[in-house]
DNA sequence: CGTATGCTTGAACGTTATCAATACTGGTGG
DNA sequence: CCACCAGTATTGATAACGTTCAAGCATACG
């Protein structure tokens, strides 16, 4: 890359990290400062089916209004309160053991950029989106920024190694989440086998993709990290029930930027050139069409000319 | 960075990844082929002390012939046979769960540059250094590599999201292994809650690595990244209650590049710039002196002005 | 309809890669 | 013991990819 894929930095002076709305107080100290922390408007143990599955064919979650509607009316399901059908922790767990999680479940809802935990807060909670984006940031002094991981419905982060947060967390949208408490979640474990063997496959699902990750960053060009990008997200979003081709992208070109190692200019261009080789289109902010996904993901994985 | 941070890519020509030795064939098809594997001489539940805790102060281990020599002689300790004092898993697991763990234990020896597995392979155990250091990789079609981590005494190694590795195991060093066998650690967890939160800990720990990982090859500078590195084994040189000051650095300068996202030049010419400016020493081949640890931190941490 | 915010595009620069020798290091055989 | 040799590390010159600086453009919002 160029000079200063990283000159942002030194003296804090510059351009910083692409600060994020009102991040510039956040930015300068990045330690639990809790200055624009979020208001968490969050409800205990909802009853009432809060969001539906994702309705395919519709446009941009980008900064869509707060989702509603009802899902399929099954006959009742315990895990039903978090609208998560068959993507959260409850699924695959023996009745005794998805009873106990749900009672220590609640419901908490962010705005746009709210930070729902900071780097060097005490982790009390193990976290999954419900519906909307969130991503997890680490940040240094002098403001460079790298997103470690965008969270979509269904996905379980909070993980700490000590018992503080690594990173920090922020909502990428209009976010709804399902938490449940660490302490009491520890306690059950003993009594829960199949839970806890379920949060360390999470864990180590996240550890794989980790490894993408680090491969991506360390190895790969610009265009083969656009690529790699937009395929993970086509991928993940299959994975949950969503389309693969409209890929929903909701975060905006800084996020991206600041996950992948790049600025927001290089992933402009980068895109504008996908557009113009016919491998993308970008009929609206926030939406991918995927037109040649073979040779999309063949970038992705370096087998491809990228021009 | 500059141009080819990767173009070392793009139909196999060029330069490749760092080409190891006799990786040559492993390079053209990373995937399970099994040439140039590891003739893997293991012992199985050896109950002779195999190696001593690290005896500071001396020489680089970097390409030292295996290790030996008794441990201080304390009453039996279950956990004696892999040496691992209380580096291992063993360590804080109630009598009976050690014991268990113990029972599935079994000794494996590599040369440098033996492959352990590869990316594909089915994932058949977990790993722990007692001696020796083992790097993990990431490879491309076209030769690029991706290093993810180094492990050395006392670190647990091996995980795998689903059944298979997502990465190849190769000793950087002659190395022997503590390993055990993941269907029957499986088959024990459920009895024993203490080693599966325990390896649940492992995991995590390993996630909060990646983490300042991926801040290092997003954001980070090529000397900011030499520092970070650098500190990060002299930490860890510490934790296992090795001296931290003498940094033992037994993977050559490929190995550090491909860990980086450097090449090998760059790491070269970046170790002789600090080694001028002051901050550290470079008497042999494998060894770091630390001269100026608060500045190689702050450098570290993009606090510090490079020159 | 004007102002904010984010996205795109252009030109110049710099860090790091690439290409190319040269020097070193450890092991081996004369 | 020393000359040799292969692998490894250092150093130099050049160039490229991606950044930085700087406008211009679109989309959203009051």
């Amino acid at each position: 890359m160029g000079p200063g894929q990283r000159s942002v930095r030194r003296s804090g002076r510059g351009r910083r990290a692409h600060l994020v709305r009102r991040s510039a107080a956040a930015a300068q100290t990045p330690l639990h400062p809790g200055p624009g922390r979020a208001k968490l408007t969050w409800i205990n143990r909802i009853m009432i089916p809060l969001s539906p599955p994702p309705d395919p064919g519709g446009a941009a979650m980008a900064s869509a209004p707060p989702p509603a509607g009802p899902p399929d009316n099954a006959p009742f399901d315990p895990c039903q309160p978090c609208g998560l059908g068959g993507l959260a922790l409850c699924r695959d767990l023996p009745e005794r053991e998805r009873l106990a999680l749900i009672a220590l479940q609640t419901t908490v809802r962010l705005d746009a950029h709210e930070t729902l935990f900071t780097e060097g807060d005490r982790a009390l909670y193990l976290y999954t989106p419900v519906a909307g984006a969130i991503k997890l940031y680490k940040m240094m002094q002098d403001g460079r920024r790298q997103i470690t991981g965008f969270f979509f419905r269904g996905d379980l982060f909070g993980f700490a190694a000590g018992s503080v947060h690594g990173a920090t967390a922020e909502a990428v949208t209009p976010v709804e989440l399902c938490r449940f408490p660490l302490a009491r979640l520890e306690a059950l474990l003993p009594q829960a086998p199949t839970l806890e063997r379920l949060v360390l496959r999470r864990a180590l699902a996240r550890l794989a993709r980790y490894e993408d990750q680090v491969l991506l960053l360390g190895r790969k060009s610009a265009p083969e990290k656009l690529a790699s990008f937009l395929v993970s997200l086509a991928e993940r979003a299959q994975e949950r029930g969503e389309p693969a081709s409209p890929v929903l992208v909701p975060m905006g070109r800084a996020d991206v930027a600041d996950y992948l190692g790049l600025t927001i200019e290089t992933v402009s261009r980068t895109l504008t050139r996908f557009r113009q080789d016919g491998l993308i289109g970008l009929p609206r902010s926030g939406t991918v069409v995927v037109l040649d996904a073979a040779r999309l993901r063949r970038l992705a994985e370096g087998a491809e000319i990228p021009r």
